[in-house]
RNA sequence: GGAGAAGUGGCCGAGUGGUCGAAGGCGGUUGACUCGAAAUCAACUGAGGGGUUCUGCUCCUCCGUGAGUUCAAAUCUCACCUUCUCCGCCA
């Protein structure tokens, strides 16, 4: 959500920033909402003056009363009436103006970094920088769900028996894996200066409404019956409506959170959740990470977001790489996004594990996080947010890039405490 | 789940129809005093927006949310939301 002045003094800056994200389609919407504004400031105005007539009024009604003068407040108390009918009317055409720009603002997307890729699609992202040499084992490396099952790992016959598709049973070492990881993960974002935090998992429904759109409220939220509480699809939705209507003071300012949550999508008209596998699924655990800081901090917090990621993955030795999101893939809000992408020995690429994303002011002022500031004025913070790591797929390239010709895995160093001192795990 | 109470500025808290955007206190900023932001004293200190001859002036809106009564609502009426306390139940 852009700032209304940016209409007033600049728009040919958002014109270029819907050209740079082939959003041509939505040129028009620029004058319309130029236009509208001027129409709602000028209804502003004429019904401000009206206003400001009455309550001088008022005031001398109850001069006029108090000292007895009744005729004279009869006649006020009628000039006041007289103008009800054209104020209410003005304060309806202010209303509904005021409704249609605050609509069709939200349509404009977000003025991208410089730095952005230009492209259409996911297709024209840029690889960034690869970390690591990626890994290509001499013998064949099996289907994740196949390596689990060695190790009786995992049971999703009986998670669709419980819950459908699109849900597991981690069992035995591989479930000890997945929270071994994420403790691990705790423990690094701790150590890097990050607070911990745990969140509510489910939030009220006004909450969803002010940290995502309509139509992804309606494809990623389970909704609780009977109670306005949601199910979180990520712990972001939690720590960043922990923000919602805040003058937060300029020393509190950076915040760095490391957040734990379970997280649960619906994954309605994703791509669909994954017939057998832990890639796309209802229900998965995350350590997120998410920044409140002042604008001219966040594209270096942006860096230094994704390079905990980075870290974290190379210290478990697999191979990653960081994707630049080209514009036309940027979401609405956003700045900038980079994905961390972690090496697949048996696909022999990489894929996705991991989302980072600065979203400038959008979101703060579309939430009202503001910073207080008596010199320069109250103003809107920057906000990001980063995946650590989301076990249940990231298993999918450790156990794959740990995998030994035995057929056992390999616990890298940093992992053994949190599996209790085993350098490897075997089948049993 | 049952009963009761309450929602006011960064925080606490007064305010039951007009000069109330709101007493008082805390906190904060500035100044005086001082070796010294220890104490004391003084001034200032909510947010959003419009207009403008623009670093000043001025106007509008906001006292949980929404509607209503009234010339006029923090104050009266109605509905809703939320929070707290006690009892019950429970990890």
């Amino acid at each position: 959500m852009l700032d209304i002045k940016l209409f007033r003094t600049d728009p040919e800056l958002i014109r270029k920033n819907l050209s740079k994200k082939f959003q041509e389609h939505k040129l028009p919407l620029v004058d319309a909402i130029i236009e509208l504004d001027r129409q709602s400031r000028e209804a502003r105005t004429r019904a401000d003056a009206l206003r400001n007539r009455r309550n001088s009024l008022s005031r001398e009604i109850g001069a006029a009363v108090a000292q007895g003068r009744n005729e004279d407040a009869e006649r006020d108390k009628a000039q006041v009436m007289g103008m009800a009918k054209e104020l209410a009317d003005l304060e309806t055409l202010e209303e509904t103006l005021a409704a249609q720009v605050r609509e069709k603002l939200m349509l404009i997307p977000n003025i991208i970094d410089p730095s952005v890729p230009i492209g259409r699609d996911d297709r024209e992202n840029v690889e960034a920088e690869r970390f690591g040499e990626p890994k290509a084992p001499a013998f064949e490396v099996p289907y994740h769900i196949d390596i689990m099952e060695t190790f009786n790992g995992i049971d999703l016959d009986s998670a669709r028996k419980t819950s459908g598709n699109g849900f597991y049973y981690l069992c035995g070492d591989v479930a000890r894996l997945h929270s071994a990881v994420l403790s691990y993960a705790r423990d690094f974002m701790i150590a890097r200066g990050f607070t911990y935090c745990v969140p509510p998992f489910m939030i009220r429904g006004n909450v969803v409404s002010g940290v995502m759109s309509f139509t992804e409220m309606e494809n990623m939220m389970y909704k609780i019956e009977g109670e306005d509480l949601y199910l979180i699809g990520t712990s972001e939705h939690s720590m960043i409506g922990k923000f919602i209507d805040t003058i937060l003071e300029e020393e509190t300012l950076p915040q760095a959170w490391t957040s734990y949550s379970p997280c649960f999508r619906r994954e309605v008209g994703a791509h669909g959740i994954e017939e057998r596998g832990v890639y796309r699924i209802h229900q998965f655990e995350k350590q997120e990470m998410i920044v409140v800081c002042k604008p001219e901090e966040s594209p270096e917090w942006f860096v230094r977001l994704y390079r905990n990621t980075v870290d974290f993955f190379r210290s478990l030795d697999i191979p990653v790489r960081t994707l630049e999101c080209c514009s036309g893939d940027l979401a609405d809000l956003k700045v900038k996004s980079i994905d961390v992408e972690a090496w697949s020995p048996r696909q022999r690429k990489y894929f996705e594990v991991g989302s980072c994303s600065n979203l400038g002011e959008a979101q703060a002022r579309r939430l009202g996080i503001r910073v207080r500031n008596k010199e320069k004025g109250n103003y809107f913070a920057h906000t990001l947010n980063n995946t650590v790591t989301a076990p249940p797929r990231m298993l999918i390239a450790f156990l794959e890039n740990n995998l030994q010709e035995d057929g056992s895995i390999a616990i890298p160093a940093p992992l053994r405490p949190y599996m209790g001192g085993q350098e490897s795990v075997t089948k049993g």
